[in-house]
DNA sequence: CAGTTAGTTCTGCAAATACAGAACAAAATA
DNA sequence: TATTTTGTTCTGTATTTGCAGAACTAACTG
């Protein structure tokens, strides 16, 4: 498949998204070059050829792609090469992980307040009370979801 | 305030945590010592101390934070220190700001199917799923929120 | 078995990060 | 006016990151 600069400018600010959220440079982009490409499924040495990059760097990368769950691989017969491709199937799970961990601030708030004196009543309330909207958030997640599932058919 | 060891420590792993979030590792100990100090306002000087490192990287993340509308700093008459408070007013604003930002992706999403061909509709339609699921989302977290306000009461 | 293919692991380095320490600024105080 | 207080900005540096390139492995091929 060849990339237009189009192509290749949406690469890269996918890239960016994805570097803002902790992810490493080359991961953003091959994140990018799979949603992108047409078949869905990318060989190793196309993923090295079309982002310009090293071997070594794409390995690390699909072998950190790999461990998260984000990405597999696939083989053909009588071909020895792989050909990754995004784990598109279970995208809402992962974002509903995304929504849960989140969340996971509340664990440090309760243990704050379970620390906290009584000095500063007024903002023990808040933190209460925050705390309190993120359980009934947690809560509402698989709600939420439910609902979409019955409204979309 | 005098800080006692599991303090330290839920600060140290509050730090961790935000850092995971892609904050420099002083400003998440910040938040952790702003949140942690029972009087819920702390002077420059005690953050220095608390955290024992340098006034030049306390200034650098407090602007940091400032900047981002996470913190604020009070005033006392007859005393020129500041006192630097988390905004916790609108904590369920921001939650729900970081919220939105989750849900950026389905631009990328949404920029991605119209630049793809015909070639793998089974992919194509899985990414559209996902977009009308973020879509979805969106609109739903107001109404969430809502709803949490009055079941509050 | 020698050579090729496909990918991994090791080594090193350039650039970015995160902070310390010193110099500095502005206001209050003596 | 000299000194102290409260923080900021500048400069240098140890550490970490992110990748390249080379060496390596394993499996296939001629």
């Amino acid at each position: 498949m060849v990339l237009t600069e189009k192509h290749k400018e949406l690469i890269e600010r996918i890239g960016v998204f994805h570097e803002h959220k902790g992810m490493q440079p080359l991961v953003g982009r091959i994140i990018g070059l799979l949603l992108i490409h047409e078949e869905g499924e990318v060989s190793f040495d196309e993923i090295v050829e079309q982002l310009g990059v090293s071997k070594s760097a794409v390995s690390n990368a699909l072998t950190f792609l790999q461990a998260k769950g984000r990405c597999i691989y696939s083989t053909r017969p009588g071909d020895r090469k792989r050909y990754f491709a995004l784990k598109v199937s279970d995208w809402r799970e992962d974002f509903a992980k995304e929504l849960e961990n989140i969340a996971e601030i509340q664990k440090f708030i309760d243990e704050v307040l379970e620390v906290r004196t009584e000095k500063n009543p007024e903002f023990n309330c808040k933190m209460k009370d925050f705390s309190d909207f993120l359980g009934f958030f947690k809560k509402e997640i698989p709600v939420l979801f439910e609902r979409f599932k019955r409204q979309q058919t």
